[in-house]
DNA sequence: ATGGTTGGTATCCAA
């Protein structure tokens, strides 16, 4: 099964890159997030003509929204809690009847956060805070097992995980106290399946500032996009690819799409 | 220290 997230930041504008991306890597699975599309607008018929019979999504007016795109039968899992009592459709998941074995799969797009990382004087980083926490304890609290979890996390939890560690410990996505909380959150089951590919020495990033001119040639990246799965899955897995050349296609989106190949 | 860009929606907010 191959599987794909990615932060799509507006799925209707950039339906053009999905169906690039679904013939250039023939997915499985697809976990959006940023969709921007709420559901009543949901482009599933577009959708359904990439090969994609299975959705399952959840998306308001303007901001967040998430979604899964499946080649395989979906099961919603439709009892998740509402993080921090904000029905702001950061969280989808279901049950991905594939017919290597089904797995349970979430789909996360986790607050950025605002600029200024005070929970005291930003409501938006409290917010941010209080979600990891509340995530890592409802999975500390239930059976784990052939389980992925991937999303915008919008945390690049190691120091290979950004471009400058040092410069960015101040910086909302690599603070002490975002990435103490992921790991705890990481802790309640999962591993982290992109490093199991590459070593935590490597630098390895997902997102790339609109703000910098040339990405590329700056190379100011953070790893704010995952892949967890459950232990009982680690031999399963056969491949992790970032596509990072997505960030050069037309009108792209500032996240690039990452890959998990299990085993069929 | 500052500003740089993008998307959705409405002329500003969020990232």
């Amino acid at each position: 099964m191959r599987l794909v997230t990615w932060n799509i930041n507006s799925l209707r504008l950039r339906l053009p890159l999905l169906a690039r991306l679904t013939s250039d890597l023939r997915p499985d699975v697809v976990c959006l997030q940023e969709t921007k599309v709420p559901d009543p607008l949901f482009p599933a018929d577009d959708l359904r003509a990439l090969g994609f019979e299975h959705l399952h999504y959840s998306g308001m007016k303007g901001y967040n929204g998430v979604a899964i795109l499946s080649r395989h039968p979906l099961e919603p899992l439709s009892d998740l809690p509402v993080w921090y009592e904000k029905a702001d459709c950061r969280h989808v998941a279901a049950r991905v009847l594939a017919p290597s074995g089904s797995v349970e799969l979430h789909d996360f797009y986790v607050p950025a956060g605002g600029d200024e990382p005070d929970p005291e004087a930003n409501p938006k980083f409290a917010h941010k805070l209080a979600f990891v926490e509340e995530t890592a304890r409802w999975f500390a609290n239930r059976p784990n097992q052939r389980t992925i979890l991937v999303g915008d996390l919008n945390i690049a939890p190691l120091e290979h995980d950004v471009w400058n560690h040092k410069q960015l410990l101040k910086i909302v996505s690599h603070t002490p106290p975002e990435t103490e909380r992921l790991q705890t959150w990481i802790q309640s089951g999962f591993v982290d399946a992109m490093r199991q590919f590459v070593p935590p020495e490597e630098k390895l990033y997902t997102w790339w500032s609109y703000r910098n001119r040339d990405w590329k040639a700056s190379n100011r990246g953070r790893r704010l996009d995952h892949v967890w799965v459950t232990p009982d899955l680690l031999p399963e897995l056969s491949g992790m690819t970032i596509v990072a050349e997505a960030r050069d296609w037309p009108s792209p989106s500032d996240h690039v799409p990452v890959v998990l190949d299990l085993a069929e």
